[in-house]
DNA sequence: ATTAATGCAAAATCTTTGCACTTTC
DNA sequence: GAAAGTGCAAAGATTTTGCATTAAT
């Protein structure tokens, strides 16, 4: 839009985590990219991102939100987590962390600080590695919403 | 079939657990019910437990296998296991347990023994109670398959 | 120019629903 | 014979796919 001073801070951002991630930076997935990572750690659905974009007056397909979605995943820019069946979400935090999952709203949660451990965690069957360990703390309840 | 001798333990069995459960005792319901339960525990999807119903030689609609599935997970027959987006897996095995997901085949297992525990189990927010906690160690590798 | 990404609508999956028919109590 | 359960096919919900169009390198 202005030429003549360099793009803005955040824009820049964008561009860089894409180009770092090897994806090009189309219009719409840098707009993506902003919504997902500008504010801090993000938990998104397919549905959710696709209406914060068209909030934001960004026209993406859903079809575009799916394939971001998964190509992001791929290259490490977020990380899916398995909470529902029939409902994928999307985490922009890709450390090794756990969630609470709000049973009453859908809504998920990380859970701070790398506190959880496991213990005693078994043997994983001859020629099989561990993936990945998944801890889900459902939480259900007398809830008001601070 | 054979009336002159009273029903076969495994059909008094599958009775009773429904009695139990409070439901009644129909043909369908008892043939899954057997299925289920009779040969240890058992990890489902309504796929799967349709296929052996027919192979079997029951015939149950996929309609109400979805509808039993259901309806014993909420009196406590079953449990339902989140670990794919998109697929309902349900396990005969309802006590507080953890699970392995091979990811290669789409197997789940449970994890053997109570010995996954978790350390530094963070504290439910505000009017909220943790109504379950679940594990799961995915594994991928180089699954040749004993 | 070449190659990749997007959008649309159609298809695929899995699950739920509505309603007539059947079975249990 | 009430009440509950079943089956079917249709409808829902979410996600994926095929292909023509558009944009990025």
């Amino acid at each position: 839009m202005n030429r003549t001073q360099g793009p803005e801070r955040p824009f820049r951002d964008a561009l860089q985590r894409l180009k770092a991630a090897g994806l090009r930076p189309t219009r719409q997935r840098l707009a993506l990219t902003r919504i997902l990572f500008e504010n801090g750690h993000r938990h998104v659905t397919a549905e959710t991102l696709h209406a914060e974009a068209k909030t934001a007056g960004v026209d993406v397909s859903l079809a575009t939100i799916y394939n971001t979605l998964h190509q992001f995943t791929t290259v490490g820019l977020l990380r899916e987590v398995v909470i529902d069946t029939g409902k994928a979400y999307f985490d922009t935090n890709t450390d090794d962390h756990h969630h609470f999952f709000f049973e009453d709203s859908g809504r998920l949660a990380d859970i701070p600080g790398n506190d959880v451990a496991i213990a005693n965690l078994p043997i994983a069957p001859e020629g099989m590695e561990v993936a990945r360990v998944d801890v889900v703390i459902r939480l259900r309840g007398a809830g008001r919403l601070s």
